[in-house]
DNA sequence: ATCCTACTAAACATAC
DNA sequence: GGTATGTTTAGTAGGA
């Protein structure tokens, strides 16, 4: 009995089905299980359980062989050729479309005339044979209960798999800016439905700071963004700007006003960005502020900005000089960000109001603008900042709980663009990322808290905007009106 | 053509 | 003096 069984698992070990843990394998084998456990069991193996069921409980599971990584835990080139036919139990399963077929009016365990239970293939030349061998041969015992176990294994393992594989092509179809159901320009930023972070967004199509593929300007844009790239396809644009890719200096071309939501972009790519020698698409001010605001405490050293940036992105761990230089500039020369004189030395702060100040006039108040977009996908017509500035506010308003029912929030969030600062309305909604810390909206206005209080507060408005201008529910000076007025609920309806 | 923004580089000041 | 930090200015480039 123990023999089979091991056989069975060395079955699946060759075709690296089973992590070569014999070991723990053969506990899940020698675990009993009780009846009741195995009608469920008995469920989720024949099939009755839904993928989705399945795929949930496979990521649920403690599967120790890749609990945490990201690889897969078979050889990667091998799993993805075996036929799924060989990859039950070597060579005794039929393909699932038999299975299925079966199943109607026959059993799941039975086909071709010989018993498919892992490791037996006993001949039965009828149904009626066949359930007298499954009661006699695969009676609720011990035995019955170990193969069902690995078989559960077997299947979880592939769901596991399947997500991996298609994870993998999602990121290969980000690649070579391919979409997934129809294929789009070469240049088309990509909106791809990826199983793991579906329905989070993409950022940008064309982030701040990447040169514009040529017929972004024209490209069609889906309003709501369908799903996320893996790695947002502005990172792959390498041919738009292949003189300065992942080295030298670059010229962002899309200035902060239409800025990407870095919050949800950074969530989305952040191990891309970490350890590719890619420049972020994002301003040094998008970059610092965002930084700040990832901290516990809203305020960072200036070393601490370094750190920030250097653990983030692989691309400033070279150049040093470059962009700390540049770190050090923006933090003086914009208002936005604030120094604070600490006990043990000064932090930098954001001072929200600032931040959203420093942003050029919108497209609120332009009629033609605003008519354009209303009149209806009129988004090739926009520029693609634009664009994507209207898909990030579309999204944004969708995640907002209080939204609309996506088609109406869609064609409701067209005349939500424009927002000079649609990046800051998108972080503070889809910073959700794994990598970094949330940030809900909450977290990204909530006010600063200096750790000490500052020695010498600043002559004009910032201590106080420092203070009370970071949530968005505060009153606003009168010149800053604008920007209340943007917001989506007021436009919405 | 002009203005604005972002980026880079550099000089300079200050504190440790 | 060296380094880190912070400020300021100048020049460049692209987009509006």
């Amino acid at each position: 009995m123990q023999q089979l069984q091991q056989q069975h698992i060395l079955n699946l070990q060759r075709q690296g089905l089973v992590p070569m843990q014999p070991t723990a394998t053969m506990q899940s084998l020698q675990q009993a299980m009780c009846p009741s456990d195995l009608q469920q069991l008995w469920k989720e193996v024949s099939g009755i359980q839904s993928s989705e069921e399945a795929l949930k409980q496979a990521e649920g599971l403690d599967l120790s062989t890749n609990s945490s990584n990201s690889t897969s835990a078979f050889p990667k080139a091998a799993s993805a050729h075996i036929p799924l036919h060989s990859l039950i139990n070597g060579q005794s399963h039929t393909p699932k479309r038999d299975s299925h077929e079966e199943h109607v009016g026959s059993h799941p365990l039975y086909g071709h005339g010989e018993c498919k239970w892992p490791g037996c293939e006993a001949l039965c030349e009828d149904m009626g044979q066949f359930i007298k061998h499954l009661n006699n041969e695969h009676a609720l015992d011990d035995r019955s209960t170990a193969q069902c176990r690995v078989q559960m294994q077997v299947v979880q393992q592939l769901e596991i798999q399947l997500a991996k594989e298609s994870e993998r092509l999602q990121a290969m179809m980000a690649h070579l800016h391919m979409r997934p159901s129809e294929p789009k320009p070469f240049n088309q930023p990509l909106n791809l439905a990826s199983s793991g972070s579906l329905l989070k967004r993409d950022s940008d199509a064309y982030p701040e700071g990447l040169p514009h593929p040529p017929t972004s300007a024209t490209a069609p844009i889906t309003p709501l963004r369908q799903g996320p790239s893996v790695i947002s396809s502005s990172s792959l644009h390498t041919h738009s700007h292949s003189h300065t890719h992942g080295v030298g200096p670059i010229r962002r071309r899309n200035s902060d006003k239409y800025c990407t939501p870095i919050a949800s972009e950074l969530a989305q790519n952040c191990e891309f960005y970490k350890n590719a020698d890619v420049r972020p698409p994002f301003t040094y001010a998008s970059l610092i502020r965002h930084a700040i605001l990832e901290s516990p405490d809203r305020q960072l050293t200036l070393n601490e900005i370094y750190n920030w940036f250097t653990r983030k992105f692989a691309y400033f761990r070279r150049n040093t000089a470059t962009w700390k230089n540049a770190v050090r500039h923006n933090l003086s020369l914009h208002k936005c960000f604030v120094r604070v004189e600490n006990v043990k030395g000064a932090v930098w702060t954001v001072d929200e109001v600032e931040y959203q100040k420093r942003r050029p006039p919108k497209m609120t108040g332009s009629p033609t603008l605003v008519k354009n977009m209303i009149s209806g996908l009129g988004f090739g017509s926009l520029n693609a900042s634009y664009q994507a500035a209207l898909a990030e506010s579309s999204l944004s308003l969708l995640n907002s709980p209080s939204m609309l029912s996506p088609p109406s929030a869609a064609s409701l969030n067209m005349l939500h663009v424009g927002h000079d600062d649609v990046s800051s309305t998108v972080e503070q909604v889809n910073s959700n990322g794994s990598c970094s810390p949330t940030l809900s909206p909450q977290q990204y206005s909530h006010p600063v808290h200096v750790k000490e209080e500052p020695t010498d507060l600043e002559e004009d408005s910032r201590p106080v905007s420092l203070l009370a201008g970071v949530t968005h529910s505060m009153a606003l000076p009168s010149d800053e009106r604008d920007l209340e007025e943007d917001l989506p609920t007021e436009e919405l309806e």
